[in-house]
DNA sequence: ATCATAAGTGAACAAGTGTTCAGTTGTTTA
DNA sequence: TAAACAACTGAACACTTGTTCACTTATGAT
């Protein structure tokens, strides 16, 4: 990238430095960033859009789940897995069942957020 | 799949027939869902993050953004398209330079609470 | 002990994504 | 008018991701 910063050498800035460095100042460090675009990313699939939703309504087991989305349990298993590894759902085990639900109520607020913008669209 | 729904034969069921048609009956259509992803996986980058964040900080220009990210301007524009297209960022005009800002109030809600969920792990 | 079943896993492949490069558009200034 | 520059775009590529299939683990029932 050629450099647009000249202030050296003259007033006129194309690029606004102050705010530049403002933000720069103030922005998240790399593994913050890093965990939120995982977080972002994990529910950044039609799949696993429904299970949040499913699971926002009622606690449901991977069967439950594999029969509300017509999809194969193992398929169900790979996506709770993405799910889990990013905190936004939590499951109990009961006898040869695992149920499952949302991590806390964050996961719900940023969904909910995220329909009411998605709605106005 | 095999079918685990066993109901007209025997009371015992695996599968909560009752809980499963009452999400079911609650589920946001295809469409919607597939916006919600759609919107989530346009957050789910490190780049992207980057970019949100700053701009829930000041309006900027693509230039701003390129010399804050060290990112080329080219790659910049790639990445405020994916964010406007999903209604996350607008921008106005003003001679050969565009100010971007977040689109509305919703972003910066969903992205705080993002924040918020990872900065408890 | 044996069988059935809920859940989870690893490998492999098709499909999708981000970046770069080269080039275009439109505006400003000389 | 010509040159400089901010912003944008299409094509190509390397890389990542989701799904499927075959298999394993662990629990409960016969």
């Amino acid at each position: 990238m050629m450099d647009k910063t000249i202030e050296e050498t003259c007033e006129v800035t194309y690029v606004d430095r102050k705010k530049v460095l403002s933000v720069e100042r103030k922005m998240k460090d790399e593994s913050t960033v890093q965990l939120l675009a995982e977080t972002f990313r994990a529910l950044g699939d039609p799949t696993r859009v429904k299970m949040i939703f499913a699971l926002s309504q009622e606690e449901l087991c991977v069967c439950d789940i594999a029969s509300l989305l017509g999809a194969t349990e193992s398929a169900v298993s790979h996506q709770l897995r993405v799910l889990r590894n990013m905190r936004l759902v939590k499951y109990r085990k009961e006898g040869k069942m695992a149920y499952y639900s949302l991590d806390d109520v964050h996961i719900k607020n940023l969904f909910d957020e995220c329909l009411r913008h998605v709605e106005e669209m």
